[in-house]
DNA sequence: GTGGTCTAGACCACT
DNA sequence: GTGGTCTAGACCACC
C-alpha cells in the first residue's frame, strides 16, 4: 500500500491521501481490519504536515471507512469495502462527466474523446479494442 | 458567442472565461480581429466584478490571444488561432490523462471506461455506437 | 519630417509624436516659420485618432514649440529651437539616468554598460572606441 | 533582501517588486530554496495593498522564479537564477537599446552618450575613464 | 500562519 | 468610451 501525492497538484493534499485509501480499499487492497499507517509514520514518509494526515484521516472516520481503537490506531472498518466501492464510482462518474463536458464543448464526438483514451491508457491495446467487435 | 460561468464550480471564474474565449476561438467563433467583449460589459452581463474579466483577459494577453488596443479594447490576435487549438488539445489532454490515471488506479478496464463516457455523453448514442465497426 | 508612431509601446502615442517633432526641432530637421501636418493629414497618415493629434499638438503649444496662425495651420515658433534643444537634452538625462540605475542596481561596472552601448550602437564602433585605453 | 517601491514612478508597484527579486536572484541575494516575504509581511513593510504584492508574486510564478507550498510560502525555484540572470540581461538590454535608439535620434555620438552615462554614474569616475585615448 | 479568489470602488491615461 | 493600476476588505482552503 503505496501513498504518493503531488504537492504540485491543485488537489488538496489529505483529499489525495484519502482517496487512495478510498480506492486501495475499493480494490481489496486494504481489507476490514487492517490498520491504516499511523499520523506519525505517514506524516514522515510523506514528508508531510502530521495535520494534514490526520484531516485526512478525520474524513476517512466521518465516511466510516476507518475507526479508531483506543491506544492502537486506526482500523478499516467491516463495511468500508462497499462505502468504498460507492465512492469510488462516485468520484469516477464526476470525473468522467467533468471530461465528457470539456470534449463536448471543445467540438470532439465521441469517438474523438475514445480516441484520446486509447492513446492515454497505459497498456496499449493491441487488439479488441473498443472499436472492433 | 455566449460565455457563461458557474459560481459554484471550483475552477476560478477568471479561468473559465479565459478558456470559453480560447475555445471559442479554435472553434473560429472568435476570428482574428474581432473584439472581445469590454472588460465593464462582460463584467455586467455575467454579473461579475469586473476585475476578474480583466484577471482573464490578462491570462489571454500572457497567452497572445488577445492584444489591446488603446482607448479601443480587446482583439484576438492574428496568430490566436493556432495557440487557441493548441492550448484547447492541451486541455483535453490533461484531462484525459487524469481521467485514465483515475480509472486504471479503480481498476477499471478500458472497456469499462468507455461504456461510462457513452452512459454521460449527452446526446445518447443511438446506433453505430464506438463499440461497433 | 517622417513621424513613425509603435502602438505596442507604453509611451503614449500623444507623446511619441510631441518628442519626434521636438527632436526634429532640436536637429534643425524643422525651422522656426515650418508649418507642421495638419491635425487631419498627420492623422490620416498615422492611421490614429486625430484627437490623439490635437493632444500632441497641444502639448507643444504649451511648451512654446507650436503655435497657430489662424486659417492656416500651426508653425513651429521663432524660439522653438532653443526649447526644443533644452528638452531634447532633459529628456536624454532622465533616459540616461534611468538606465544608470538599472544598471547599477544589476550590479554592471560603469565599464559594462558602455560595452552595451556600444554593442547597441547603430553604426559599429571600428577603432579609437571608448574601450582603448 | 530591501525591496523599495517608488510610487511616483510610473513603473507599477508589482512590476518594481518582480523585477527586484529578479535581480535579487540574478545576484544570488535570493537563493533557490529561500522563501520571499508573505504577501502580508512584504505588503506592510512597503505600506502596499497585499493585492499589489499577489500580482507581482504571480508575475514571478508564472516566469518560474518562485512556487508555492502550500500553507507554508513562495520559494525561490531551483532553477530561477538562470531564469532571472536571462530575464535580467533582457531588461537591461531593452534599457540600453531604447537609450541608444532616443540617443541617436537626438543626434548624439557615441562618445557623447558615454560622457553622460559617467555623468550620472554614481561613483563618479576618478581616472582611467572610458573616454581616455 | 499561508496563498487564492473575489467584490467594490477609486483614479488615471489614452482614444 | 476603453483598459491599467491600486486600495480596502472579505471569504476560503490548506498547512
Amino acid at each position: 500500500m503505496a501513498i504518493r501525492v503531488e504537492t504540485t497538484s491543485t488537489v488538496p493534499i489529505y483529499e489525495q491521501i484519502a482517496d487512495q485509501i478510498v480506492f486501495a480499499v475499493a480494490t481489496a487492497d486494504l481489507q476490514p481490519g487492517d490498520p491504516v499507517p499511523s499520523v506519525r509514520d505517514l506524516s514522515v514518509q510523506l514528508t508531510v504536515n502530521p495535520n494534514t494526515v490526520v484531516r485526512a484521516y478525520q474524513e476517512l472516520e466521518r465516511m466510516g471507512v476507518i475507526e479508531p481503537v483506543r491506544g492502537r490506531g486506526m482500523f478499516i472498518t467491516s463495511d468500508a469495502a462497499k462505502t468504498c466501492r460507492d465512492r469510488r464510482k462516485e468520484l469516477i462518474r464526476d470525473t468522467v462527466k467533468a471530461t465528457v463536458r470539456e470534449a463536448v464543448s471543445a467540438g470532439l464526438t465521441a469517438d474523438d474523446l475514445h480516441a484520446l483514451i486509447d492513446a492515454e491508457w497505459p497498456h496499449p491495446i493491441r487488439n479488441g479494442s473498443h472499436k472492433s467487435k
